[in-house]
DNA sequence: TTCGTCATGACAACGATTGTCAAATCAACG
DNA sequence: CGTTGATTTGACAATCGTTGTCATGACGAA
């Protein structure tokens, strides 16, 4: 049985932040918004927000370049990512025959436990 | 004007140890092969010829699930991997279809200097 | 060999993230 | 509603990979 995480005024808040953005945001850039925004958060509860959510699959989570984690709200079930390296703007993309294709190239190779990472990074027309 | 990066017992010892691996290594793991080699060098210096080796593109640098850097001698040209997530055991692959796939979905939202990212990650057969 | 420069390495500093723990808050229950 | 007890919070310290610093040492052209 597990427990049902409560709903607290800082769980709503960081919701509510990855519901008005369009794209993908890392922790600080979240704990930033909330500053500026008058509803403080702090920042070990963005964090731990964030991974709740990432671990319930309810956001997506990716590394930039970087190596920050960024987080965004998506739709449910597997797609992956058109990120605009400037701004975050993201598309979500499927792409059933590159699944196939990876799936195929480990099973070829007798690997087990198959996960593939694919994200596409360029710049936004409005960025560029 | 390029200068051509001196040729140090160090960065001999860092690349010796690529070719002797087949698989992706953090730096650390590389620091640690050297200083068990009694080849002793100094983390800093692993790091930095990492770095340049990564610039020249002589080696293929991945993030693992942790975030940690994972580098790895390979071959010329645009290809992915295929990576025992338990022993760093790699394949290389290609994708063409992928690739233009990539860049046709990338074109069609208006997305310029487009790079992706493919990495398979599983689990190989000796490892299993 | 000499010499200017680049590379090295011990160490400090950094930045993102995670751990700690007392105090505050939720929500079920009476 | 007030009590209650477990969960959550938040300020802060700690961690971990990585990068910066800078005095010392090694390369290699002349």
């Amino acid at each position: 049985m597990v427990e049902a995480p409560r709903n607290t005024r800082q769980r709503r808040a960081v919701v509510a932040i990855l519901e008005d953005l369009d794209g993908f945001a890392s922790a600080q850039e979240i704990h930033d918004i909330l500053k500026r925004r008058g509803e403080s958060v702090g920042l070990s509860t963005v964090y731990r927000s964030l991974q709740v959510l990432a671990d319930a699959a309810e956001v997506d989570a990716l590394r930039n370049d970087d190596g920050e984690v960024l987080y965004r709200q998506c739709s449910a079930g597997h797609h992956h990512h058109l990120v605009c390296r400037s701004c975050g703007r993201t598309v979500e993309i499927e792409g059933p025959s590159v699944e196939r294709w990876a799936d195929k190239i480990a099973d070829e190779n007798g690997f087990r436990d198959v996960a593939h990472t694919l994200e596409i990074f360029g710049t936004c027309s409005s960025c560029a």
